[in-house]
DNA sequence: ACGAAAATCGAAAACGTTTTCGGTTAAGAA
DNA sequence: TTCTTAACCGAAAACGTTTTCGATTTTCGT
């Protein structure tokens, strides 16, 4: 009815638990024979090793922490079955934890982190973290961390990301090479990098293709969701009705933008083309469909705990490994929101 | 530079291991000048109790693992955030595992569960889990277990849970009332507990208005996904075109469905009304926006975390509590899908 | 049959905490 | 002063595992 452990196994046998332990586990200095029969007890007493103890032995808990903004988000949730699925491979299991874009619980769940003391820890930032006091925390405890997707360049520890700035190009060129000729921008907060370096791209496509760059087609949508997405088409329809492109942020604004003009009767594309970014699952399934840019998530999700194992594994045989910043390819989707 | 532990602090103060943790704990039976120096020291030396020996001699993780199918749904994801809070406020860390509607999995995910020792679990079940060995060995262990949503009556612990067949009547019955004279229902595959409730209430939805009720305006959706939406939609066109109401087992199908109609040009709700079931979020988002059943998953969450920190106290005192059912309340949403 | 080498085993310490229970000290009562 | 009681402290066991290192046994060549 009880737990069964090492030393219920070892008096069935009439052998120490030491052997026990080492049969279990295949030590060369255990015969075949006692192997055998310790396999077989165990396996009827249905043994599993107590993990408890295991942990506090070895010091270590095979388990890593990932932390992203939100779950519910298809490209995050393929970052976390990419994660997911390596890190099982290796036995280990991933903690997930959100920080719901806010600073302040995204330190609390570091905390939580560490207190549990994961081996590793994986993190997409959220926009609102400027402060990186507790990463650095998470640094000095020489915990190995791996950033992801939204990054500090503060932080020297390994990142996986893509290169928004070009991505943002490339939507805005295609945008451009469909034949739009004023495009606004529905871009994210001032402070989070991608949403900089989104515009960046934007604004570098514009300029190398012989478009003004208009300050007043950039919109801001603060938190980047559906809600802003329709605000920023009402505003836009009402201020600019000479624009025939927009480049949101995501998909989730381009999907309030869409719904809009749809509701208003404005074509898209014929009037408007709108390009997303991310390729959300939904961006497939609204009428019309969206087209978008491709992010790996899953790729990404992959290589993050791969780096994350390296750099666990490095640090128990006592050699760090140095940072390492890996970028992934992007490409555009074509669907039937732009020409 | 390495782990502080009591034995440190102790050493420091040149007092006791023991009366260091029972500082810390708050014990009566030491004094107050002492707890002031010990609390002082292990704040100094940023102590942080070793949760791995803590576990092993407590004989408990404080963790609670939470298994779905899937996470990147609406639903789930406020089932997730209702558990997560309340689960907080006690002190424990939620384990959210997926099963990808796969039983393989699932039975994988409890194993997992059980072998990292969590004090509880919470699960609802994937649609394709038939045999529920897996969940009687939970019992067995004597691991309090709650089930929400997709439930199983074969076993007997705690459920919270709507009453599907209410709202699936509610939903027919709302596109009765709009007018809808002959209605199809898209169902789920034929096992899930939920694709019975949800088919039955349509079912007698239809009789007590005086509609009769005609088999070949099923039709089944094993995946419930977007693409089997569209599927059953194309099959609809062309086999019953004199169908004017749609009743879908859940959002997504409604939502694949719609982009068909939408592609074809015929005309939501002027020409067929759809009803969703879940009021995800992307229902709101699409065009026309999709009437849809409310189901409460915050309070669903909140609720199963509740019911769920009594077993694991009850069972700590050894007072095991007897298995209870709680059904929750849906409403209907109206929206542009229906007249 | 003898010894050396190889194969096999086990005692014991360690990981860091919690908790019981007995011991010591201080305070107050006689 | 001496005894009783209360207040405070600490030794030690326990949780279940891993791993080192020494001890014992077996094997095998001569």
């Amino acid at each position: 009815m009880k737990q069964v452990t090492l030393k219920q196994i070892a008096e069935n046998l009439g052998i120490s638990i030491t052997t026990v332990s080492k049969a279990l586990k295949n030590y060369p200095d255990v015969s075949k024979k006692t192997k055998a029969l310790v396999k077989e007890e165990a396996k009827k007493l249905q043994y599993k090793p107590n993990v408890f103890a295991v942990n506090l032995r070895t010091k270590q808990s095979k388990t890593v922490g990932l932390i992203i903004p939100e779950v519910v988000h298809h490209f995050f949730s393929s970052v976390i079955n990419g994660i997911i699925e390596q890190a099982e491979k290796k036995g280990y299991l991933v903690i997930i934890l959100q920080s719901n874009e806010s600073y302040k619980l995204e330190k609390k769940q570091i905390d939580l982190l560490i207190s549990k003391r994961v081996d590793g820890i994986m993190i997409s930032l959220a926009s609102t973290t400027v402060d990186i006091s507790h990463l650095q925390e998470v640094q000095s405890l020489d915990i190995p961390l791996v950033m992801f997707d939204k990054i500090s360049k503060l932080i020297p520890c390994s990142k996986i990301v893509i290169d928004d700035r070009k991505a943002a190009y490339d939507a805005t060129k295609h945008l451009i090479d469909s034949g739009c000729k004023r495009i606004a921008h529905f871009r994210g907060a001032l402070l989070p990098q991608n949403s900089i370096d989104r515009f960046l791209g934007y604004k570098k496509a514009l300029e190398d293709h012989g478009l003004t760059y208009d300050p007043s087609l950039v919109y801001i949508c603060e938190n980047v969701n559906y809600e802003e997405g329709r605000e920023a088409a009402e505003r836009l329809l009402k201020e600019h009705n000479d624009v025939d492109g927009i480049f949101t942020i995501t998909d989730l604004v381009a999907v309030g933008a869409i719904a809009v003009f749809n509701e208003r009767g404005v074509k898209v594309p014929d009037d408007i083309s709108i390009m997303g970014f991310s390729n959300w699952f939904v961006s497939q399934a609204i009428t019309p469909s969206l087209s978008t840019i491709d992010q790996p998530g899953y790729e990404m999700g992959k290589r993050t705990f791969k780096q994350l194992y390296k750099e666990m594994k490095a640090k128990k045989e006592g050699a760090p490994l140095p940072p390492k910043i890996k970028t992934l390819d992007t490409f555009v989707i074509k669907r039937n929101s732009t020409k």
